[in-house]
DNA sequence: ATTAAATCGATAACAAAGTATCGATATAGA
DNA sequence: TCTATATCGATACTTTGTTATCGATTTAAT
């Protein structure tokens, strides 16, 4: 359910995942140590291939590396936030304030993501009226229009499974052109939209059977 | 990073990705309807290809299925089930209640996965002492003792990037055998020890990576 | 009872992703 | 300055995963 992506720009959806982390693990150096990065020290630290990550850096980098140092630090980070979209930011709406609903709405880090969060909808007259975190939350007849008046392109869905694909049909109805989906089931949506498939019970499930096999060995 | 785990039971890492949807989707039908449901019925409403599924199945379902009526709908879904560890419970202990800490320990869903969350654990002295959802909320220095003493298996790190690495340390310390971490860095463990990365950012950049070049084309 | 249609399971072809190898090149140290 | 070495980038190879095809089988309809 994760893989269904076509590649673009010479980078696999495998290889896409890969990015965060090495971004990541390139912030985290200390600058003045380490103003340039080789492969095989990125490699060695996140337990990859050598060879796989100069690969996939090479489709990242514009500035590409030099034999003997690597690459430049510096110009690798901006490279690679300029690859994965975190300069352009991508307005989103959250439908289903729940726990986990709450939990993303207040999450800090998505902004340095390029994503933007705008405000939280839902059904329960409860909460509807309160904030999370500085977003307002509004009922969900109010959905289609104020996606439309602000172009609003993501949806991220935090319903029980049950009213996912309503949700999902509404948020289409909206112009939405990508789903970011946290319910466990599969979505039907037109082409044009994306589905994005975030499902903890799937993952835990790759979690489980892993971990009884590995049980099962010693 | 996700795809690090090798292939047991005949089963790849993609195709355990794919079996929790099957079980779902199996479960939504109409039992009275569906006594027997067939690979391409599947294929056909999760969008995959109908040989696929069937090869997925094989692997799982003890009975197989017959030509003409497909598989039995209740069978499978205990195959799936038992394949899955559904049935067999592990304990998992969480590290980390801020939000998602939170969700994941009011999520009902989990049980029926086989994943039962005795208790949280943090540093906050304002939240030590409380409960989430009936779980208890204990400082850190109690993690170690309480683990051997359950046979905790599995840990849940929901701790900000910079103390991930100290937690998991703490966690193979305790004995555990899994984490599932939701922190947006890599972790060093020793061999035994299982690591299941549920990084959000990363599914954020695969979205918006995906989205950019989808509006791009029209 | 016989035939037609749908599905299974297995085998084979294909595609994608990962890994190893090799020459070229830039730097560090002699 | 010259040489040794680490790294890059490209190409070739291997492995893994997906998709197509085909005969066998079971059921439903004639």
């Amino acid at each position: 359910m994760r893989n269904q992506e076509k590649d673009y720009s010479g980078v696999s959806v495998q290889a896409l995942w890969r990015l965060p982390y090495y971004l990541n693990y390139i912030k985290s150096l200390d600058e003045a140590k380490y103003s340039c990065i080789s492969a095989p020290i990125i490699a060695k630290a996140l337990n990859l291939n050598e060879v796989q990550v100069r690969k996939d850096l090479a489709a990242v980098s514009n500035s590409g590396g030099k034999p003997k140092t690597g690459y430049v630090a510096k110009e690798l980070i901006s490279d690679l936030e300029e690859f994965l979209g975190y300069n352009s930011v991508d307005e989103a709406i959250l439908v289903g304030v729940g726990h986990l609903g709450k939990a993303l709405l207040s999450y800090q880090g998505f902004e340095n993501c390029g994503l933007n969060i705008l405000m939280g909808f839902d059904k329960d007259e409860a909460i509807i009226g309160t904030n999370v975190c500085g977003k307002q939350i509004l009922p969900l007849d109010k959905l289609k229009d104020l996606c439309w008046r602000m172009s609003v392109n993501v949806g991220i869905i935090t319903v029980p499974a049950k009213e996912a694909q309503m949700i999902c049909d509404m948020l289409v109805e909206a112009g939405i052109r990508a789903i970011w989906n946290f319910a466990p089931v599969h979505l039907h949506v037109p082409d044009y939209v994306l589905v994005q498939n975030e499902n903890l019970a799937a993952s835990l499930a790759v979690l489980s059977k892993n971990l009884t096999e590995s049980l099962k060995e010693k």
